[in-house]
DNA sequence: TATGAATGAGCGTTCATTCAT
DNA sequence: AATGAATGAACGCTCATTCAT
């Protein structure tokens, strides 16, 4: 098990281990967006991966530690995803806003559970005093490079000037973080469609002189 | 007892139980609001009004029920704070949407704790099996609602003809949405500054003869 | 439940509540005497009484609580019965001394369990962290009250002068607190002549003019 | 493997095999008077030791296994530390006795959690059924060789004939045994004092010609 | 109308132990 | 000789719910 030995020497991971963590991950995203984040007791994980409650608890060291990695997975796979296609767009404001709302739901279509589970733990995930987990901060992350991102170049006059960067970025990331749910209330959801809608809306919303 | 909404002989409430349920019912909300869905339980609120476990079952025949008359309660309070605002308005497509935007800012502002339990309530509230108690159906409803306001003007050519009126009204409920959760982070909020910023995005993302 | 509704106000207890409250703390100083601390569990405790397992959670507010109580109430038992046989003494160092041996051995008759779950207690019960719940502590007060007497005695020049009253005292109650082990291991002892025995070795270590 | 004292062909132990077992022997005797038996889990054991909890599952057939290897390592240090002390006091049943206390003391002085684990052990060890692993078995041991030391001593007149072996024995050891956990509680107590004043105690107890 | 009493399922976690490697 | 992987039972505890009063 992590860390029973060691005195925090960061220890190698087995190839079953990584195998197993990774299984046990991918089950907890998948119960987490389908029962959501109550529902998902370990028990009930552990039932879906056909394994025993103990193994969860012997690759992790707590419901915890399992839900903090699970976060952490799908934050790294989520900027993988999306960085380079950012990336890719010309380098204008405009440009970059509209691959990053494309990216975000282009990425919803290819991980929906991921998605859907990190909404779930965003707003459930709270020890047992109701003190929030992960309180906003890893929301509030988002919220702010967007915000910055618009600052800048709204500076450089790519941007209208007379909108308030934090409202913007904070209406644009609620947009994109209610897709999950309608996707899954609508499988069929067409996300290119939507994608591209909500840049428009945003794009016309922010555009330079036309206020 | 009785309570379930029997679709029967709807007996008649007496006062004091009528006064127990709205008391109940205030108690809830504000536990769910500050302590979030999972931590609500029947106990807790109970402790918090003053009162023992078995008084909210006997006045709601489950948990279930107190948290669908909730619902129905703050549903039917911000209809009757937003209504009689939008219908002042002048009767133009963004008039009445500015007008929709800014009267849902202002009631969260007077009714904050309970904009959060519904925020809490729509994500979390989940029976046993994992379905959604509210399976999206009531911020369907007010999407719903949304749309047919933007589809009519945008017919009467009041909004930009090239929009999905399903798209934007998704973006905008989702919008007013976010804000109890920012509120919670940052109680000091301008809900005013707020609630115009974001009049004036949508305004111009959905105004005539932009694109 | 224990203070649920009220907020420290001292609530009265029912009937019914007493009366549950004694037959748990009864059946636990039973198991506790009989299995040893580690091994009566509130499933245990619970079975031996013939009730659920959730009627002790509901009646004390943790096994730490229970375990509270219990050596409260024996304390207390015992306390009641030793100090009128103390008193009745005469009131010379060496009597009392004695009065006080055969006081205790008397009260291991007649209550054998109550001191056997207290000696398992004592050395046993211990939080998650290993730090002892009862640090020493009531079995210090037992040997500090011991050691005072000693020393008030011995100053008045009816003890012997020479010998350190914190070690008597020890001596004593170790010797004391011994016998409900050699009780467990031999049912038949017989403890008058124990305490009587007991008496006259401590009362010769102690008595003046020896050394 | 095998570990078990096998009534049959005692097979020979390999030097590693001899280390190992002695390494967790020794940490486990640190872990005990440390953290108290039920806390000294064999992962807490193995932890502490910087191996992994299989290990002592190799060495030992169980814990059961390494506690009886601990205690019988333990009670074969203090014979081999205490013998020579009493046997090079003068030959007398009062020199000896003094010699006996004094060198139970002396030993704990420096092998101080050896002392404390096997307090503890003598306790609180139990299988899951609740049944003592040492059933009084050692403690009586102790008990019974001092018994018979009084005894002898007091048929040849060398110690007051009035009083009861069993009972002296056994007050003189529960005196002796109580030290570990005064020591626990208060490090600096000075053992040497200790020792002197308990033997001068128990000798003037048991002095010939004082009653 | 309200309460206190009790239940049973489920929770996250710890633990000694087994087993293949 | 040692390890890592896994199990299953038990633990203390929380919860929604039932029921007699």
């Amino acid at each position: 098990m992590r860390s029973e030995t060691t005195g925090g020497a960061a220890r190698e991971r087995t190839f079953i281990e990584t195998a197993r963590r990774a299984q046990i991950v991918a089950v907890a995203i998948d119960t987490i967006a389908e029962l959501g984040y109550a529902q998902a007791s370990l028990a009930r994980i552990a039932g879906r991966a056909g394994i025993s409650k103990g193994v969860i608890l012997y690759h992790f060291a707590g419901k915890d530690d399992l839900v903090r990695e699970l976060v952490r997975e799908v934050l790294a796979q989520a900027e993988g995803y999306m960085r380079p296609r950012i990336a890719a767009a010309e380098q204008t404001g405009p440009a970059m806003l509209r691959a990053y709302i494309e990216a975000n739901l282009a990425f919803m279509g290819e991980y929906r559970n991921h998605m859907i589970a990190m909404a779930e733990m965003a707003r459930s995930a709270r020890d047992a005093d109701g003190n929030r987990t992960f309180d906003t901060s890893f929301v509030q992350a988002g919220v702010t490079a967007l915000r910055e991102l618009l600052a800048r170049f709204q500076d450089l006059g790519e941007f209208r000037p007379g909108f308030d960067p934090a409202v913007a970025a904070a209406a644009i990331r609620a947009a994109i973080d209610a897709v999950p749910a309608r996707l899954a209330a609508d499988p069929g959801l067409d996300l290119d469609h939507y994608g591209r809608e909500l840049a428009d809306l945003f794009d016309l919303a922010t555009r330079p002189g036309s206020a």
